[in-house]
DNA sequence: TATGAATGAGGTTTCATTCAT
DNA sequence: CATGAATGAAACCTCATTCAT
């Protein structure tokens, strides 16, 4: 729509998005992400180096979006507040970059979005842990896991559309955790 | 070490499914497949069609397999028995055809795949839903849904190597469903 | 000529030397190649991996036939027939493998030409300076680099069809080192 | 270490030649000389109009300064001294433009620098042959054609380093012809 | 003068697949 | 049943070059 303010980078690292995000990295070929974004195949390489180049700078560039955006999300009022952020934060996350999540999610096996995501998840694990020590949990870091888990598969299907009652799950969750 | 008591098109099956499970469809050559089973390239097409079939036909004898090996699984005694058993599930399917849930997992988007994972899961879901109705839960609908979002993940981070404490997990989640 | 009767590998190698002896390795492409042997570019790939290996392949197979062609040509009679042996050596090489050495000559920079040529004459150079020792010039070493100048142009020119008077030039060394 | 003196277009020259010295033509993208010589790709463009100028440029500038140079090497005093200036001219002109002629070795397939090149030594083999006639040689044509020859590759061989008793040859070479 | 942005043409290589034997 | 030889299509990427500024 607002096709004509973007920079031709900007419209490759969009279409990029769409088509890896839609069809995989493999499948996506760099004459088809040009092509999309009306543009040719070697300003791609021009801007990026190579393919694997371009799909880091979108992995690099989503993750840094995402943290400005949710800096605050992350801070620690209470335990209880806490643990609501985090039953929460699928929602928002892919409210925010849908597509980059979509991408996340398909590309979870290439090594640099793994690595990223680790990155952005290990400082979180540690406060849920303290979160759920504080709140008297008799196993906290296996409780940590097991939300971990619930949270992981959120934003996931999430991303996916394959997630109808995502308000709804949250609040059962808040309930079982006692945070309501 | 027992190759050769193997069939060529056994070997070619093993190597596929080791091959497409550890790196994924598109980046697994027919010409990797073939070298890694001692076998030509041509035997491949020989035996299965095309790439794609071949797959198709992995995923098949997977699940024939699965089905075969875990009907008396899915049958019902009691509610509680039956949510434990499902919570058990992810580890004992794992444990059984470790290759095959791995190369479950990183097909996912393969709609093959995709879709005879949701005839397999299917069933199970209503089943679900009556035993959290016979137990009194508010809500099973969405009970099932979150308790089927977390053997999803189970049963994938297992199948990765990426699940340290699936017992412990088991045992858990048995305890917040009240079934100990 | 005899097309028919030359296995697609060997239309390949014929057609690879022609055009890398004529126009250099850089400046000829594999499509080229490809279709002046009559042959889809991919079999270049199939049959040596690629470009640089055919080319190699290209180096290796010269030599051999050099080689195994001209062993006797090397043997060592006396100290005049061995040098007269070496002075009109370009001329036979060069009437033997006329392509071959062109090849040679063009691609006198790439590291593996280089390299076996090197290996190629070294055991040369040894058996000169003792033919020098032999008939008692005072700077045998320095002898025999300059003659092994002499030789290196001469091929060089002669594959190259830039020499008018080889024979000429041949006998009138003979007379200059008194072999005559 | 004077970078900041020379002017772009002259810090594009400098990096063309020694880069073309090295790789060769072919195998030196533009790109590769903008870099070194720290300057954007266009401007070769705008000072040389293509690549093949570039080069033509180089040579031509390359074979004025050696003329300028040189002019009083090549004045005829008499027979001797003429082939005794031929038999050193190698040495002084690679010591004084060592990577003009490693260039001039490197690009002797390209045909302006061959056309150059034999345009530069035609004047000389005249004179080459009549100081032979002088000194009463049988045969002049044949014995310039040698001298040549041999000329030919010691500058070839100086510029590419690969001579390691350049003095030493040229002195044995004035006393074959007599000359000291 | 100098550049950054852009591209068409072409390069090498890989891929899944076919076919004669 | 099994293979070796072969290929068309497409992949990623590089190149010399142009043009607006």
């Amino acid at each position: 729509m607002k096709d004509s303010v973007l920079s031709r980078k900007e419209k490759i690292i969009r279409e990029a998005l769409n088509l890896f995000s839609e069809q995989g990295y493999a499948d996506t070929s760099t004459k088809a992400i040009a092509q999309n974004a009306g543009v040719s195949e070697a300003l791609i390489f021009k801007h990026f180096g190579n393919k694997d180049a371009l799909l880091v700078h979108l992995i690099k560039a989503g993750y840094r979006k995402v943290l400005t955006h949710h800096k605050g999300m992350m801070t620690y009022v209470d335990s209880k507040d806490f643990l609501r952020k985090m039953i929460n934060l699928p929602s928002k996350l892919v409210a925010d970059e849908p597509i980059f999540w979509k991408l996340q999610e398909r590309l979870s096996h290439h090594p640099f979005s793994k690595q990223q995501h680790e990155q952005f998840m290990k400082p979180v694990q540690a406060i849920i842990v303290r979160a759920f020590k504080e709140l008297g949990y008799k196993n906290p870091d296996l409780e940590t896991e097991l939300l971990l888990i619930v949270i992981d598969t959120l934003w996931k299907k999430e991303a996916n559309g394959e997630l109808d009652h995502a308000m709804e799950l949250a609040i059962l969750l808040e309930q079982k955790y006692d945070l309501i």
